[in-house]
RNA sequence: GGUCGGGUAGCUCAGCUGGAUAGAGCAACAGCCUUCUAAGCUGUGGGUCAAGGGUUCGAAUCCCUUCCCGAUCACCA
């Protein structure tokens, strides 16, 4: 497609003068509705031409037909250029696309940019819910993207281990725990610790409102509550490095810890380097310290120190409170410090929702002023909530979705409609397991993926289990069409060529699925450059949807000429390996047959 | 109120670096399995692209104004 281009653009220029580096020569693939493989829009060029756009177009077509042995036709609609490529051309960029296992796919170089992506990033005292689970997906996907693209890239997470929420689920256990542990309860440990958060919250409430009953207003309640007191007391005792509590702290997150592995595992995401806030957060202090040597902040009276975004456009900002401790932003400052130290990032994305917009950009700016090289080209990838048909979700209410009974829940689904369809018959159980927590997961993942990071999505437990249409299941579904084609293809004698002729006449259809794939190259890296995998997503269900029009019009195997026949088996093998990489960016498997 | 996102079919969403008659899926209705997997394919109906103005040969897309929804503006994380 590039070489057409270029003849266009030597088109252009011998016949008008216009240079070959016009930024308003573009090629889009020709609707539908017109014959033609490539369109060129001609309206900018009319300046130069001094004719009409009919009269423009035409004469650009006759100059190309005339002098380039790939364009075979043209018509001109209007201000539309509708070009045709000729056939060999098309069998060539196949065999290309063929020749290559990793279409699209880039190995990084040695010396390719060093991209840190940190996502994930969960609190210690409850099981990921279905935000996080958005998190998790856009995170490992956009992990895969970059690397697609020919970045190096580390994923890291950093774990919110340290805090006053921790200490109520500490406290709770201690109370009423009775010494019960995950494997005595039965349970993953980071649900276990989630009862225990909930179980505290309750007793809190409970406190409070007797006292609130015995004529306090509900400020002077919360502040006498001995529960809440206790978990202060447990926070200092923490800070201060008091065995007993530092040693429970380490059991219960261990338990969390491999809850939370299990999940991640399940959603398929994993992690470089995991950063823990306990380790991390007397870092920032240091680094804000040196600031304030350097005159990037200042001293209150009080002792507090913060920094003026004024002339920015922003607010002041408190970075260490009165007493010398730390806060969020302090927090993350020392985290940026510790991965600068570990790696020479080049560029750094924190994958967070979009409530934290501010705290970002502020974040840039104090990093920045703190002579972090990357500091300024941070990337804030900020995704929109995951609500519910009702409404946000709120734990209070009950209604947060919990991503270990999600995936059960979508993963059952696939085996009742597998075994209701009839497809898996036959096959051992392990096999059946396997292929219903992909197609589960698949569907899961690709109802997330779809949409527009930015965008606030609902997310309807029951659309979301279709598993026609737009979903990931459909496009499994074809991958195992075409591999079952292939299966059929080798029972019966049929090699896969390595490359077809490229005499073989080819169909509008085929032509289009050619041009179809070729593009997986450019989507790829116009999905790194916009931080999309719905993009990815997208395109691969177009492709899809397109393959299964073909299949449905014209018989692969069936086929009497053989070399049409091989062109399609090619075309479709190609077709497969493109889906499968596309899928494979999302963090999604393809099963060979469902 | 300030700042940042969003508003496209009944519902969920594409399209947004300006290009031809705004696309899918779901839902509804009507068809297609002695032939490579019907989790598929084909067709019908469904739109003031929030509203108004501007720029342009051309605007869902760019600019301005207004309206609606969300987030944020903590010595919480």
């Amino acid at each position: 497609m590039d070489n057409i281009k270029a003849q266009v653009a030597e088109a252009l220029n011998s016949l008008y003068g216009i240079d070959k580096e016009n930024p308003a020569i573009q090629l889009q693939k020709t609707k539908k509705e017109f014959e033609g493989n490539l369109t060129l829009v001609v309206f900018p060029f009319l300046k130069a031409s001094h004719k009409t756009p009919e009269a423009t177009a035409a004469e650009i077509g006759e100059y190309l037909l005339k002098n380039s042995a790939e364009i075979t036709g043209y018509n001109a609609v209007k201000g539309f250029l509708n070009l045709t490529v000729a056939g060999t051309s098309w069998v060539e960029k196949l065999n290309g696309i063929a020749s290559d296992d990793k279409y699209g796919i880039k190995e990084a170089a040695a010396d390719a940019p060093l991209i840190m992506i940190e996502y994930s990033s969960p609190n210690t005292n409850k099981p990921l819910h279905l935000g996080h689970v958005r998190n998790n997906l856009l995170g490992y996907s956009l992990a895969q993207i970059l690397k697609a693209a020919g970045n190096r890239v580390i994923k890291t997470n950093i774990v919110n281990d340290r805090g006053i929420h921790i200490c109520k689920s500490m406290l709770a256990w201690e109370k009423w725990g009775n010494g019960i542990t995950p494997e005595k309860a039965g349970k993953k440990g980071d649900h276990l610790i989630g009862d225990f958060y909930v179980l505290f919250s309750n007793k809190y409430k409970e406190e409070v409102e007797a006292l609130q009953a015995k004529g306090m207003s509900k400020e002077e309640a919360e502040a006498a509550s001995p529960l809440m007191n206790e978990a202060r007391e447990m926070l200092r005792r923490w800070e201060a490095g008091d065995e007993k509590v530092r040693s429970l702290w380490r059991t219960m997150n261990g338990w969390v810890y491999a809850g939370f592995d299990e999940t991640y595992k399940r959603l398929g995401v994993d992690f470089d380097k995991i950063y823990y806030e306990s380790e991390t957060y007397l870092e920032g202090k240091e680094k804000v310290l040196e600031g304030l040597e350097k005159g990037v902040m200042y001293r209150k009276e009080d002792g507090s120190v913060w920094a003026d975004l004024t002339e920015e456009g922003l607010d002041e900002k408190l970075l260490l409170r009165a007493d010398g401790t730390s806060v969020y932003m302090t927090q993350d400052i020392g985290t940026a410090k510790l991965r600068f130290r570990d790696y020479p990032i080049d560029k750094m994305i924190y994958v967070v929702g979009n409530e934290q917009n501010y705290h970002f950009q502020v974040l840039s700016i104090l990093l920045d002023k703190l002579g972090f090289a990357w500091g300024k080209g941070l990337v804030h990838f900020s995704y929109g909530m995951v609500e519910l048909p009702e409404g946000k979700m709120k734990s209070r209410e009950g209604t947060v979705v919990d991503a270990d009974d999600l995936m059960d829940e979508m993963v059952e689904t696939a085996r009742a409609t597998s075994s209701e369809l009839g497809k898996l018959d036959g096959c051992a159980p392990e096999e059946i397991d396997k292929i219903t927590t992909m197609i589960g997961m698949g569907a899961l993942k690709y109802f997330i993926l779809k949409v527009d990071p930015r965008k606030n999505m609902t997310f309807n437990p029951k659309e979301s289990i279709d598993f026609n249409g737009n979903t990931g299941p459909f496009i499994q579904y074809t991958h195992a069409r075409i591999c079952s084609v292939l299966r059929k293809a080798a029972e019966s004698g049929i090699t896969l060529p390595a490359q077809a002729d490229p005499a073989t006449e080819l169909s509008d259809k085929e032509v289009s699925l050619i041009q179809h794939i070729e593009a997986f190259k450019n989507i790829v890296g116009e999905a790194a450059a916009t931080y999309s995998p719905a993009l990815i997503a997208n395109y691969t269900y177009d492709l899809v949807k397109e393959f299964n029009q073909f299949y449905h019009d014209y018989s692969i195997l069936h086929e009497p000429d053989t070399a049409k026949r091989d062109l399609r088996l090619l075309l479709s093998a190609n077709v497969a390996k493109v889906v499968k990489n596309g899928m494979n960016l999302l963090g999604i498997d393809v099963p060979e047959r469902m």
